[in-house]
DNA sequence: TTTTAGCACTCTATCAGTGAGAGTGCTAAA
DNA sequence: TTTAGCACTCTCACTGATAGAGTGCTAAAA
């Protein structure tokens, strides 16, 4: 299946990172002219004229250079590409500024967002990890004042989630602590449902307290993966595709929409972790992505908490890069995970 | 100094609000065709060309309509707009949409985002309440695994901060438990600097937890303002201001970047709670706002804790729903805030 | 058989020029 | 003070015309 040639290949190639790094259609003599080909224009352009006749490359009119097809990228990322790394130095920096948030777990979205952003020079996002069941750890009943009490319910994997709750009647803190305690040991390590089916023992009190609980790991297996951390959308409206505010604004608008990601995540990816998959041009199931390119992973701990992040980027994007910080940045996520969940 | 005859006014007005609905430069033709002002056009010619002298209007050329100067906007803003509400239905709608998410305190933010976003028909911004002074409310320790232990801390106002927290021996959940309990009888209800100056009397582990106490309190007190929401982005970018991308980049970075708001909003707002603040192109201090203008307001309880809010347009936005919409929404966000503190 | 030089051909981008249209400013009359 | 009328200005959209870039093809060379 394979039918090009070594030199097709390379031709290819450069034709690919020549468009990425210019912006603007190929010409065999630039193709030449730059990369020291020991062959004449001439024969580039039979060759990129094969390339065409294959779908590879296209031509925005007669007499403009070869720009890549879909198909051509997706020849680049998966056979001409190889495998790619962060330099080093990279790597060490972003590993150093994910040590220092290590403890700070109100840190690790935002900061992986921007570092993804900035390393792979494109919008990226970033889902929180979500437990693929949540598990009861630890309830704490806060009174405030009068009947309105704080209800902090911790999840294995460290989620916290808050609700605020109206009593019928007031209650002391201790009267609170009493109940929590009770249900904390009632409930330690159970999932939604087998709560759920130990509720009729409890006294009605608990049991309220206990429905909210149920209710409120419900949501949280539920939509989790609503909030998406985003950043870097300015650095992909700077490029050459975006020029024209319509298109600019097609893409905030993807990028705004709440329920778009997840559905591409979740549908690009599936639910194991895994490698780091590339969607050139909406893959032709997103028309609104037809211009651009998204790189993809899913990081954490298949079977206890993952969450996805990919970046975005123009079709045109610098794919080794992108792919690259990913899978780095994915690997440092699964990691901090991995410590969280082990036990 | 309101040097202006009600008819000069009148124009003005028209002038602004035929602006904002038409985006192209208004013609005395356009004002008396569509308004049915009892004058004729070479009378309105006259006083717009009084108008334009005395600053409130320009000329993009000779030969095209007049628009509002940014001294226009705010003479209307000030003087001419009155006093403006939303209409009946969509505050009911508002309202009911923030009492079902009454409880569901991480819904808050969000919510109010988004519906600032649509109703003001522009770029929402807002940020979390942050207490003048946080104060101790309540510490749980969570044991993980081995060493690593998860450390919850409510401040009053129903702020939850999260924390790893590495000992230098393994601990049971009971002995955290008591450690919990002890500064949480010491602490209730105290400021940072209180605790610190309490620390010394303490056995060393609860002291190590004290400390990290204190640091996140101190890190709420200064950072609380860096997290804004936004949302609505794409509903400016519409807006034919922004059809070159470079302008709509400009905006977009402007918006990304993490410091910019919480200086704009600090230096406009002030620290209380006041009526709501209209910015127009940057009033001469943000050049990278001049294309757009803010509404802002504060909202929550001055003295306990307090947040902003704003919506970003183009100077040529709709002021009347922005400067409602942006106090409806901070009268209601004030109302949670008020549950919360009050005590 | 493969490569290359040469050349005709095509398409774009740019620029100047033109005319229609929009809207003003001014003047003189009501 | 208001208004009708008109000259003037500037933009915008359209039209050729031209230069330039780049290809595809052909025929010769390797």
């Amino acid at each position: 299946m394979n039918g090009l040639t070594s030199r097709q290949q390379t031709v290819l190639g450069l034709v690919v990172r020549e468009y990425v790094s210019s912006a603007s259609p190929v010409s065999s003599r630039a193709l030449v002219g730059c990369y020291g080909l020991e062959i004449s224009t001439a024969t580039v352009r039979n060759e990129l004229a094969l390339l065409e006749e294959l779908g590879y490359l296209t031509h925005p009119h007669t007499s403009a250079g070869r720009v890549p097809t879909h198909q051509g990228y997706r020849y680049f990322v998966e056979r001409l590409l190889g495998e790619v790394d962060l330099p080093l130095h990279e790597r060490r920096t972003i590993a150093h500024q994910f040590h220092q948030a290590r403890q700070d777990f109100e840190q690790w979205m935002p900061l992986a967002t921007s570092v993804l952003a900035r390393t792979a020079r494109g919008a990226a996002l970033v889902t929180a990890p979500q437990a693929a069941e949540s598990r009861y750890k630890h309830l704490q009943l806060i009174s405030t004042q009068g009947r309105l009490v704080l209800l902090i319910l911790v999840l294995r994997g460290g989620t916290v989630k808050q609700q605020l709750l109206t009593l019928v009647e007031p209650l002391s803190q201790e009267a609170l602590n009493e109940i929590g305690d009770r249900l904390n040991q009632a409930y330690n390590g159970l999932a939604a449902d087998e709560i759920q089916a130990r509720i009729d023992a409890l006294p009605s009190l608990e049991a309220d307290v206990a429905i909210l609980v149920v209710d409120i790991m419900h949501r949280a297996d539920m939509h989790a993966a609503d909030i998406v951390y985003r950043d870097g959308l300015s650095e992909v409206l700077q490029q050459p595709e975006f020029a024209e505010g319509e298109k600019a604004q097609g893409l905030v608008r993807v990028m705004e929409e709440r329920s778009f990601l997840g559905v591409v995540l979740a549908d690009a990816l599936g639910p194991e972790v895994g490698s780091v998959r590339v969607l050139i041009g909406g893959e032709g199931r997103w028309d609104e992505l037809r211009a651009c390119s998204l790189v993809l992973a899913r990081y954490g701990v298949t079977g206890f908490a993952t969450g996805a992040l990919g970046v975005v980027g123009p079709t045109r994007m610098l794919y080794g890069r992108a792919i690259s910080a990913v899978r780095f940045v994915a690997g440092l996520l699964s990691d901090l995970v991995y410590d969280m969940y082990a036990e």
